[in-house]
DNA sequence: ATTTTTATACGACTTTTATCGTAATAAATT
DNA sequence: AATTTATTACGATAAAAGTCGTATAAAAAT
């Protein structure tokens, strides 16, 4: 039975975010973004978003010799399950213990701190 | 080459949360719980388990007929890497974006809401 | 026209994760 | 003592994810 779940890896999640960003590119845009950040050949890019398209992931359309893709997926909807996903296997689904994890981590900025306050407080303004 | 990496697998936390939450436990025990929520043989969790001492995420010692199982690895420390991981692969590494989804998450109960801006709160006042 | 370059198609391999069946063993029960 | 039960050990298989080599084709450059 051809499976519906169009959830990505973290692989295809890294072409999603490029493209999230600016779109539609091609394999070879894409690519370059990436090597920036890991080693990985060409068509194993290649490869990853031709599975994509498989999986419902990206569309794409001919472009001249090569081809365009875009993301068929959208990014808040796509973050939120897999947001919830972790918050459930990870913090057996407890968000103010992810929180408040996330608040302690040394890695977290002051400013993103800061960003997270304000997010809180215009919150409670709006109640 | 033995590979240092120790950080568990989704099977592998399910288990983990089970001994973080009382410890030890034999494999019977934590098999369960485990099955209260999903169907999974028997010889699966043990073998999960088994595969989690050769990585180090457990240690177990004998008792009498069975083991008992102990977690190797902190919750606290465990849960804030597998965090780091996940906000870099699905939210690029911001959290405020993080904090922002699970805010507007409809799953995210007024309960946990509450206790999130308690927490922003708190850490105010500490300032 | 040939050669070189650029891109896609596709199969194959590897690693990791998940799953369980069967065998072996020892304790408990009859 | 024989049988049943409880438990571990271990191998095997399957599914998913990640990786890349090679073949092919078409366009561009010479």
């Amino acid at each position: 039975m051809r499976s519906t779940n169009n959830t990505p890896t973290a692989a295809e999640l890294e072409i999603l975010a490029v493209l999230w960003e600016k779109e539609p590119l091609t394999v070879k845009e894409i690519h370059s973004v990436l090597i920036a950040n890991k080693e990985v050949g060409y068509t194993t890019t290649l490869k990853t978003m031709q599975n994509m398209v498989g999986k419902g992931i990206l569309k794409r359309e001919p472009n001249g010799k090569n081809h365009l893709y875009f993301s068929a997926i959208p990014k808040e909807k796509t973050r939120g399950k897999l947001l919830d996903r972790f918050l459930e296997t990870t913090f057996s689904g407890s968000a103010s213990s992810l929180v408040q994890q996330l608040l302690g981590n040394k890695k977290t900025s002051q400013a993103e701190l800061d960003e997270i306050k304000q997010l809180i407080e215009r919150m409670q303004n709006d109640k």
